[in-house]
DNA sequence: AAGATAAAGGATAAATTTGTCTTTTTCTAT
DNA sequence: ATAGAAAAAGACAAATTTATCCTTTATCTT
C-alpha cells in the first residue's frame, strides 16, 4: 500500500509530534529506535518532511526534530502525498493513465469508491487526533 | 497499490478470458500489445499465473494462453495474492507486524475498514465479470 | 572563540522490482 | 520424421527503492 519510506515517515512523525506535545524535541536516533527503523534511512525521509514544511527540525545541542502546534494539524494525506506522491489516492489500479469516469477500466467504480474512502480517511485524520490515541494507550509505533 | 506486475497481470488475465469467450486463444505478442505491456516482461508474469492454474497454456503451433470456464470464476483476489501476495488485504498500513485489534497501530481502525473493503471487492469480483464489462463496452485495457 | 552536538547533504551500496535476451521444451501440422 | 510455432526456463541488465557512511553546516554551551 504505502513504500516503507511512507511508513516509516508516518511512525516517525506520530512519535516526533508526541514528544512534541511534551516541549521535548527529539533526536534521530531516539526517533530511529523508538519506531523501529533504519537510521540512516529514516534521516534522509525526515529530511525530506522538513523540506516540505511538515515536521520541523532544529540543528546543533538542544536541536532535534519537532511539530509546530500549526504542523501539529496537518493531516496523513500531506505526509504520503510528500514521500509517495498522490497516486494511491487518485490513480488508476490497473495502472492505466487515462483511465476516467468516461473512460474506466473495468474495475474503475468499484476502485473509486475504495479509493475515496482511503483518501477521505486521509485527508481527515490529523497527526493530533493519533498522538492523542497514542497518549490514551490506543495504538503503538514499534515492531 | 499494486505491483506493476500484478497490474499488467490482471489486464493480461482479462484480456485472455476475454478471447477465451470466442474460443480462441491468443500469443505473447497478441497480449503485450493490446495492453500495453512488455512482453517478455509479461511472459514472466502469465508463467506464475499458469503455474499456479490461474489461467491456462497450451505450448505449440495453435497454442497459446486461455482461461478454463472454472478459471473464468476465478476473482481478482486470486491473482492478486498470486502475484503480490496478500499483504494489502490483511497487513498492516504502517507496515506494523504485530498489529491486531488488541494491539493496534494508530490508524488500525480506521485502515481496517477501507482494508476490508478492497478485501470483499476483490474476493467478490470475477474474471467472468469484469469480461462481461468489457465486452459491453464498459471499460477498456490499453494505455 | 572553541568544542561539542545534531541535522543536512552527498556519494555509495545492497536489495528488489522491472525488464530483456537466449535457449530449451513441447506440441501441431505437414 | 520434421519443421515451425509457441510457451517455459534461465541468465542477465536496468531502474527504483531501501539502506549506509562520510563530510559539511548550523548552533548551542562553555
Amino acid at each position: 500500500m504505502f513504500s516503507k519510506a511512507c511508513e516509516y515517515g508516518i511512525r516517525a512523525s506520530l512519535f516526533i509530534a508526541r514528544e512534541s506535545k511534551k516541549e521535548r524535541r527529539t533526536s534521530l536516533k531516539e526517533i530511529a529506535a523508538s519506531i523501529n527503523s533504519p537510521e540512516a534511512f529514516t534521516a534522509k525521509i525526515l529530511q525530506k518532511l522538513v523540506q516540505q514544511n511538515i515536521i520541523n527540525s532544529a540543528k546543533g545541542p538542544q536541536g532535534g526534530f519537532f511539530v509546530t502546534s500549526e504542523n501539529q494539524k496537518r493531516v496523513l494525506a500531506d505526509i504520503v502525498k510528500a514521500i509517495d506522491g498522490d497516486t494511491i489516492m487518485t490513480g488508476c489500479a490497473l495502472g492505466l493513465e487515462k483511465c476516467s469516469e468516461e473512460h474506466p477500466c473495468p474495475i474503475h467504480f468499484d476502485f473509486a469508491e475504495i479509493r475515496n474512502n482511503l483518501k477521505n480517511m486521509l485527508e481527515k485524520t490529523t497527526i493530533l487526533e493519533l498522538t492523542s490515541r497514542l497518549d490514551s494507550g490506543l495504538g503503538f509505533l514499534k515492531v
